[in-house]
DNA sequence: GTCTATACTACGATAGAC
DNA sequence: GTCTATCGTAGTATAGAC
């Protein structure tokens, strides 16, 4: 904690980052295609060309903006099941899993429509040449954490915590039900009757899914609670 | 089945029907703002002009094409929850939503991406001065599926067949699960090692989602199977 | 590192001939 | 009902002055 160093250390954003906080939001709204530069640069406070001197193009920009995403998500997951977690319990570690993906969510209200988007839209781009190394990454981390949800599932019912259900179909079931809560924006709003963002609606949806979760996987003679 | 009557009537689609169609294909691929009606009229073998001879404008091309997809989806929820099923056990009804909600995504392979896409997209356009027709529309059955929904919970509840869940958290929830795997797209493909919509597939979801339902909401002991 | 100016393409939409 | 031509705007991206 010297003065040297920490001096306005946390202060004065560089343009690149505000530049990837604006199309983080922007994007998480309206998508790649319905967020134009000019837009960008207007809210960040650029003109238009600036935007180039920091990117080499949107695509750029747009995987760097995923990438931030996926790893503060990935860091979740990882407490929940690697390291520490990967000697406990399979339920115990879905247990873990759910309440880690809400908390990894429920942390920047861009990180769900984000991840949705990302997952389920083949391609936001017209015509991608080659995967660039900033795309290549987003994938990487993206199948780790998949795979670490299969493998979860895998040891549940190897271990005869778990149904007998089927992993990819379980897979997306999880994720559909984890991160559609959170990006579902007006809608959810209406039906929870607020933000969802509220610390008493994340305390809230943290319950519900790992409950949700460990009903629909562990075998009621199993389960702990 | 007179031959008068019989004569064509399935043949010869109106350029309407092709623009409704390509448009939803589209529409469910890139979404509002990535599909240009440039490419709509190509893929249609139009002229570009011509796109507005049918539709007043873009927007009302995409409800138009969204209605159909609601509408379709609304009539397997409501076999599902409504009319004659309105007599069964909560139980019994949330196997049957299960499996409507599978048969009805799994009906057209676009379905689940455009409703996916409309739930959690705030608007898709720039600005939309005021609701239209078309859109409010839309809104409706939008919200009679999701009451649905919710009237489901609290009648499982209500009768001590569920779990005490909360009812918007598991709502969002089964709709993430349900919509999420058919529009999961490349990544769920991966994750099945083949075609979502297979029959094999489809079949394999189904009995899937209405038992992950089931064991996530009815109480152990009152489960049926 | 930001600016102005510009290039070129595509956008949604309209007008009017056929 | 489809076409060509065109309007005005916005898209991504580049060049070069400051």
């Amino acid at each position: 904690m010297s003065p040297l160093q920490t001096r306005e250390t946390p202060q004065a954003p560089s343009s690149r980052d505000k530049i990837l906080d604006t199309c983080e939001a922007l994007f998480a709204r309206s998508g790649y295609a319905g967020v134009g530069l000019r837009e960008v640069a207007e809210e960040v406070g650029l003109g238009k060309s600036s935007l180039f001197h920091h990117f080499a193009s949107k695509q750029q920009i747009y995987y760097e903006v995923l990438l931030r995403v996926l790893e503060r998500i990935e860091v979740n997951v990882a407490v929940a099941l690697g390291g520490d977690a990967a000697s406990l319990s399979a339920t115990e570690r879905l247990r873990r899993l759910g309440r880690g993906l809400v908390d990894a969510l429920a942390e920047h209200p861009t990180s769900a429509r984000l991840l949705l988007r990302a997952l389920f839209e083949v391609e936001p781009f017209p015509h991608m040449d080659e995967p660039t190394a900033e795309s290549r990454a987003c994938d990487a981390v993206l199948e780790s954490m998949i795979d670490a949800f299969g493998r979860l599932v895998l040891d549940g019912i190897a271990s005869g915590e778990f149904r007998e259900v089927s992993v990819p179909d379980t897979t997306t079931t999880m994720m559909g039900a984890a991160v559609f809560h959170f990006a579902s924006g007006e809608l959810g709003e209406s039906l929870v009757g607020g933000s969802l963002y509220s610390a008493r609606a994340v305390a809230r949806r943290r319950r519900e899914l790992e409950s949700f979760f460990v009903h629909a996987l562990v075998r009621p003679d199993r389960a702990t609670d």
